[in-house]
DNA sequence: GAATTCTTGACTAACTCAGTCGGAATTAGA
DNA sequence: TCTAATTCCGACTGAGTTAGTCAAGAATTC
């Protein structure tokens, strides 16, 4: 039930991304500064957002990373699959990822009842990280 | 965000103490056949569950473990907090164990960004678990 | 006292998490 | 063209967690 490290650095990290959003790009030791993280494993988290189509980068002197999408487009549940995996607290009730779990005396049959206690958990989680969006995110956020 | 096997495994066992509530008590072998556990994992798991009260246990022949509380005041949200730990996917929003964020630019600050977000996701899934019963786990399930 | 069952604690192999490191490729500016 | 700055990529690591396994001890019944 747990967040990772992994994630809450990458939200922290597009929260910055967004407040410079259309106006500047960002390098990772400057992210890494603004928001306390190890800048070796920032890199990674960066990596896989520009991997996954959420930033853009460039290389050399005044390289850096931007916002490819407008911060009303990219939700907490997108980050947090990217860096995370799925929302699912179990993977038979996964709608991004489902798997029939295997050795569950239930699995298959209609009625498993773990199932049917955490499928209203798993969209309750999206339910709220798939509509929380970036802009959301930031919005009350003053720098200083 | 993920279920241990710990926990499924518990909650199975559960279903099946919950089965024979009142009626019988059930064995370790009992339980892991049924439910297609390995038994010497259940049997830590059954222990854990009884050291938090949920469960009498007798030695011997003829031993075994029961149900102390009725079904209907054990919740989910109750057993995975004993076998996984809290709810909440970090520990700045959660209220059985709140832990401040060390090193997170926000910790203290009352617009932290991840606590808003993050807290109506931990009592999106508090809300559920919590008020999810064994009575609600077993209902619908009939033995082959 | 013999068989059965729970109890306790230690042990382990594999995996994940949270980084760290070294070097290669790209770009800007001198 | 040279150099400094920056991203990119892969490998590596130490600590901790997960999912078990195992052996010996204590209680209970027959």
């Amino acid at each position: 039930m747990k967040l990772s490290k992994k994630s809450e650095y990458g939200l922290r990290a597009l929260l910055e991304l967004t407040l410079a959003y259309g106006t500047a790009t960002l390098q990772r030791h400057d992210i890494a500064a603004r928001q306390h993280i190890p800048v070796e494993f920032l890199e990674q988290i960066l990596l896989a957002l520009k991997r996954a189509g959420l930033l853009a980068s460039r290389r050399g002197m005044k390289g850096g990373y931007t916002l490819i999408k407008s911060p009303e487009e990219i939700t907490l549940g997108q980050v947090i699959r990217i860096l995370d995996g799925p929302l699912a607290p179990i993977s038979c009730v996964s709608k991004t990822a489902y798997q029939k779990c295997r050795d569950c005396p239930y699995a298959n049959k209609p009625q498993c009842p773990v199932q049917h206690a955490m499928g209203p958990v798993r969209d309750a989680i999206a339910g709220i990280l798939d509509h929380y969006t970036l802009a959301d995110f930031t919005s009350g956020h003053h720098h200083n």
